[in-house]
DNA sequence: ATATATGTTCGTAATTTTGCGAATTGAAAT
DNA sequence: ATTTCAATTCGCAAAATTACGAACATATAT
């Protein structure tokens, strides 16, 4: 893998590591949450995701790690958005891939 | 994940899919060139990417085996070009995804 | 001090992904 | 008939993904 990291420009790179984050559809369904209701708790999402809680979890954080959503401690939830500037980026290299 | 899947709408799924698809650089970087040249060959691609024929074709198959791409017969070559309708429903429901 | 409420992390298992080289296919050329 | 060319499929291994329940952390309320 390291000399395939070297072959590929960053942009590449950082399209296809946003292209997995969204790649579940429980993540796209967050995301899709996200972008309609500005912001939602943990516990929400799992009253109404078919999953377990534990698995939620990890998929938030393959969300965060990605970059395309934040969680913000307010004691006891965790009130999670999207990282707007990352969403941003995300939306302008898909643009690139699709649109021209 | 059978109650996981009847949860979803079918257009979640199928951009998760497509979203997979595109969740490798190798992938990318393909569809990536085939929105600019109209087609190319395998055998391009593998003199131009640092990895084995035999991983190629395995992305390749996974870019057809989404829709994403079309391989047509041209004896000895294969003819790799992007399977427009399904490239196009990609690109809405990406378009979906970010501008709402 | 204990109980509660909300999430995360741990341990585990099943499945999928990624990658390679060797073997194979299939059509054309010698 | 056999060689050649282009590409795929096979067999295998290592790593990552997905999922769950149990155990743990952390802050508030009793």
């Amino acid at each position: 893998m390291a000399e395939i990291k070297l072959f590929f420009t960053e942009d590449q790179i950082q399209a296809a590591r946003f292209a997995k984050a969204l790649s579940h559809p429980v993540r796209l369904y967050i995301v899709n949450l996200l972008t309609k209701q500005s912001c939602c708790y943990s516990g929400d999402l799992s009253e109404i995701l078919p999953i377990a809680k534990s698995t939620l979890s990890q998929h938030l954080k393959e969300l965060k790690n990605a970059g395309l959503i934040q969680g913000e401690i307010e004691t006891p939830k965790i009130r999670y958005c999207l990282n707007e500037e990352n969403w941003e980026k995300a939306r302008v290299l898909f643009e690139d891939v699709f649109n021209k």
